[in-house]
RNA sequence: GGGGCCGUAGCUCAAUUGGUUAGAGUACCGGACUGUCGAUCCGGGGGUUGAGGGUUCAAGCCCCUUCGGCCUCGCCA
């Protein structure tokens, strides 16, 4: 071994032992001719190590020439400092070590950026320098929570009887949601693989299989636009279980997410996980993902805004849409009619929203431009309603109901974050479940399943599925913490009829559904378990844990926005040869 | 595919209405200092203002194009 310990273990109780150290150089202090002072720093912390003249040792000269993340060995006597000279700052203040023989083993360049200090680089540099900046203390934090959550996880599932097990890369494109990444056959010419939206359809043949309890730290690949919270390729939990029911799975994963946050962050989450309606959130919080460490919940005043003079209250109602509210406590002289005009009413026009009209409570009354419009009694039931006291803010969208709850839902996020309406330290996470199991699309005159098309439908919906597909609910589940899809998941259908009903359903026909999900159906007709799963995102599960909201803070190489990995300079042309194998020829695109 | 913000020294930022030789902190280099720990003090070097084009007597600043990063709508079964 190169060390005898790491830079963050030594303590007074080591006085006087002997020690090997490695480690980066985090700073250096030279004092004198005679004294220097080292910083060593390892992932575990730091220590000061002590280069000094005294009548039997000569300084190293070397000492002297050690610049910021240069790598050393130093081999030395752990020294108490003294009670004067104790750095209350590091674990390891209370000694130093005694340099006695000092071996570099390699030097650094002049690191493109300052590991310490409160501004942070610009992201493009951070992540070309990835190396560098995967040592600031944050990140090397984020990685190692993220080690333990799946660790965790592991440990949670392997005493609970389920099997870890390992599903394709290269699979067959199901061209049903996301886009896939595409890797071309040299062997079958004009034939591709595509990497893994997630292992549904493997998992659910492993259920078939007879491995009754499954689950794996399963990497996924879409080729979509990027977010703050998404990234291309990322790690799904992916979880499946058979002969079980939804609050099998519930029960399952509310005590995974109990174990984990208290190994993860030391804390209880009492279980079982609060349970809401698709329905009851989307009234009360315009969202299938509310956050629900605050209220501000959504209230309707359409009946009173019909019955107002205020022509575009009572015409958006009159055709059929909805007048909704949210209430801003105390927020009255929080928002500058500037703001209310132009920012928000911007914000919530980004979510189709073509206005956002405001009233102040005053006076037991409504002071606004539209308060002429609304007869006293109107005036008081809207702030009965509201729950509207003096110096509150009532902000309300009159739309149709899909971008009244679209808009409002993304201003109580924005309002609730700017006006600090919660603890950023607290973790909330509730399952919503009843979710439909089809959505109308109007583009292509069908229905798309609104999770995936193995969904169960709810037993007591069956009677709908021919005559009202809309109003059927699915056996299905999210999990949402902080206002993030954390998990999703639903029981599967097991019995291929139903397969086949769901599918045409959706306009796939019996052929169609063959030639793209022929191997699951296949195996559904060989004796398939009741069976039942979810799948957790890992990445931001460990980011909310991190308290971060930034995706790429716990991904070691993560890409950017565009999809690039700023390290490696992947996407990246490839050699001729290697074109010509797979017989594909790049277009230039014309303009 | 759409909308928004940003790009000035290695890094973080500044630069009045378009007007002198583009500044500061930090980092870096050299020197001083025997108890520093965000060390301190003295001195020094460092700029294709992302790139290309245009307007102008004059452009970091205005216009066009383009590259890159971030946020976001759509998209993400």
């Amino acid at each position: 071994m190169l060390r005898t310990h790491t830079c963050g273990e030594l303590r007074r109780s080591d006085d006087g032992k002997t020690v090997t150290l490695a480690g980066w150089v985090n700073s250096y202090r030279e004092q004198g001719k005679e004294l220097v002072f080292v910083d060593v720093r390892d992932r575990y912390g730091k220590t000061q190590v002590v280069f000094r003249t005294d009548e039997s040792v000569e300084i190293d000269n070397r000492a002297r020439k050690l610049r910021r993340e240069d790598v050393i060995q130093i081999i030395g006597k752990v020294h108490f400092r003294g009670d004067d000279l104790v750095n209350p700052k590091l674990d390891t203040g209370e000694i130093e070590i005694r340099v006695e023989k000092l071996t570099v083993f390699s030097q650094s360049k002049t690191p493109p950026f300052e590991l310490e200090g409160s501004d942070l680089p610009n992201e493009e540099l951070r992540l070309k320098y990835r190396f560098v900046d995967l040592r600031r203390p944050a990140l090397q934090k984020n990685i190692i929570m993220r080690h333990k959550l799946t660790q965790a996880v592991r440990s949670y599932f392997n005493s609970n009887e389920f099997l870890e097990i390992e599903t394709p890369i290269l699979g067959r494109s199901t061209p049903e949601g996301a886009r896939d990444y595409l890797v071309p056959s040299r062997v079958h010419h004009g034939a591709f693989y595509a990497l893994p939206q997630s292992p549904q359809i493997y998992k659910q043949i492993l259920m078939v299989s007879g491995f009754d309890r499954y689950y794996q730290i399963a990497r996924c690949f879409r080729d979509e636009d990027l977010r703050a919270d998404r990234q291309p390729e990322f790690t799904q939990i992916d979880v499946e279980m058979s002969f079980v029911e939804r609050d099998d799975i519930l029960e399952t994963i509310d005590g995974l997410v109990a174990y984990v946050v208290k190994d993860v962050r030391g804390t209880e989450l009492p279980t079982p996980l609060p349970r809401y309606t698709y329905a009851d959130v989307m009234e009360r919080y315009g969202s299938d993902k509310p956050d629900l460490r605050f209220g501000m919940e959504l209230i309707d005043i359409g009946d009173i805004g019909a019955a107002s003079t205020f022509g575009v209250f009572k015409s958006v109602v009159e055709s059929g849409g909805r007048v909704r509210g949210i209430n801003v406590k105390g927020g009255g002289d929080k928002y500058s009619r500037r703001l209310l005009d132009k920012d928000l009413k911007d914000f919530v026009g980004d979510y189709g929203a073509k206005g956002l009209a405001y009233m102040k409570v005053a006076g037991g009354k409504l002071e606004s431009t539209i308060a002429k419009f609304f007869t006293d009694e109107q005036q008081l039931e809207i702030v009965k309603r509201m729950d509207g006291e003096e110096g509150d803010l009532l902000l309300f969208v009159a739309d149709k109901a899909k971008v009244t709850s679209n808009a409002l839902a993304a201003l109580r996020n924005r309002i609730a974050k700017e006006q600090q309406l919660f603890d950023p330290n607290t973790f909330s996470a509730l399952w919503v479940v009843d979710f439909p199991l089809v959505t109308w699309n109007e583009d292509e005159k069908r229905y798309d399943a609104e999770h995936h098309p193995f969904c169960e439908p709810n037993k007591e919906d069956f009677q709908y599925l021919d005559s009202d597909p809309g109003r059927v609910r699915a056996d299905s589940y999210d999990l949402v913490i902080n206002g993030y899809e954390a998990a999703s998941g639903s029981v599967r259908i097991h019995d291929p009829k139903v397969q086949q009903k769901i599918f045409n359903m959706m306009n796939i026909n019996e052929e169609e559904a063959e030639s793209r999900f022929g191997f699951l159906l296949e195996a559904l007709r060989y004796g398939a378990p009741p069976h039942a799963g979810v799948a957790l995102g890992l990445d931001r599960w460990v980011m909310l844990m991190a308290g971060d909201d930034n995706i790429r803070d716990v991904v070691a190489f993560p890409k950017t926005q565009r999809a690039s990995d700023l390290l490696s300079g992947a996407p990246a042309p490839v050699d001729d040869h290697q074109l010509k194998d797979l017989r594909i020829e790049v277009q230039e695109l014309e303009e």
